[in-house]
DNA sequence: CCAGACGTTGTT
DNA sequence: GTCTGG
DNA sequence: CCAGACGTTGTT
DNA sequence: GTCTGG
């Protein structure tokens, strides 16, 4: 599973690995240390070919759901990519609305017998940012009210270097598979699924941090210290 | 047909 | 034990 | 994912 | 909205 994240990467990283450009005027980014779901994070879509960032809250809602809360009592912040296209909630989002969830890290904890879990931090060894591979919906209030973008992280089995922590981990893609994940005019589903594999052990880096890091209001960058 | 669910992880 | 909030 | 709450009545 | 269960 997926459950908490991190990002300390600037604006101008963001953009120059994703678009290409040096971005002028934009507010600077926050870093956030401790990601927990139903955060806001920049999200990388396409609309219209182009490709775009938007804020989006992690814990996907559908477009039919009753309201936020409701979709919020089914966890969806992940989704397995085993049965993401036999899924009610996520199979019309595959298919259509894909996305990459740029991230620094994120955070797994291991189970240590009757102890107390640890935690760890995991990252690339060559990159600053990974491209998670995620979903996004679009949910609207009748009223008119409420208008909420959400995504879900796509998990798949651990690797061999992860499964010495836990047994699934978020699809990182291969930058060379980026373009084709992104594109909503890609409609072979064969050749889309087979993105969703767990990326080479030999890309991770991973180390364990201290418990601090167990409660979300913990952002701060000593989480990310090694423990 | 209509009603009701729509999910993941890990543990038993 | 289970649900909600972050 | 983990942490923290989990309730009612009546009063401010 | 769409699928599953009854």
């Amino acid at each position: 599973m997926c459950g908490r994240t991190y990002k300390t990467y600037t604006n101008e990283e963001l953009f120059y690995r994703y678009l290409n450009i040096k971005p002028i005027d934009l507010p600077e980014l926050n870093p956030n240390y401790n990601m927990a779901p139903t955060q806001e994070t920049m999200v990388l879509r396409v609309v219209d070919g182009e490709r775009e960032f938007e804020l989006m809250r992690w814990g996907l809602v559908p477009f039919w759901a009753k309201d936020v809360k409701s979709a919020d009592r089914y966890s969806m912040i992940n989704a397995k990519a085993e049965e993401i296209t036999e899924k009610r909630s996520f199979k019309a989002a595959f298919e259509k609305r894909r996305c990459i969830i740029p991230m620094s890290g994120f955070f797994e904890w291991k189970k240590e017998g009757t102890a107390r879990k640890r935690p760890f931090c995991i990252r690339l060894k060559d990159e600053p940012i990974m491209s998670l591979a995620g979903i996004w919906e679009h949910w609207k209030s009748k009223e008119g009210t409420q208008d909420v973008i959400s995504y879900a992280i796509i998990t798949t089995d651990a690797n061999e270097a992860m499964k010495e922590i836990h047994s699934r981990i978020p699809v990182i893609l291969n930058r060379n598979d980026e373009a084709l994940w992104l594109d909503s005019e890609n409609a072979n589903s064969t050749e889309l699924k087979k993105l969703l594999k767990p990326c080479p052990s030999d890309w991770m880096d991973f180390y364990s941090v201290s418990t601090m890091v167990n409660s979300p209001k913990n952002n701060r960058p000593e989480v990310l210290q090694p423990a």
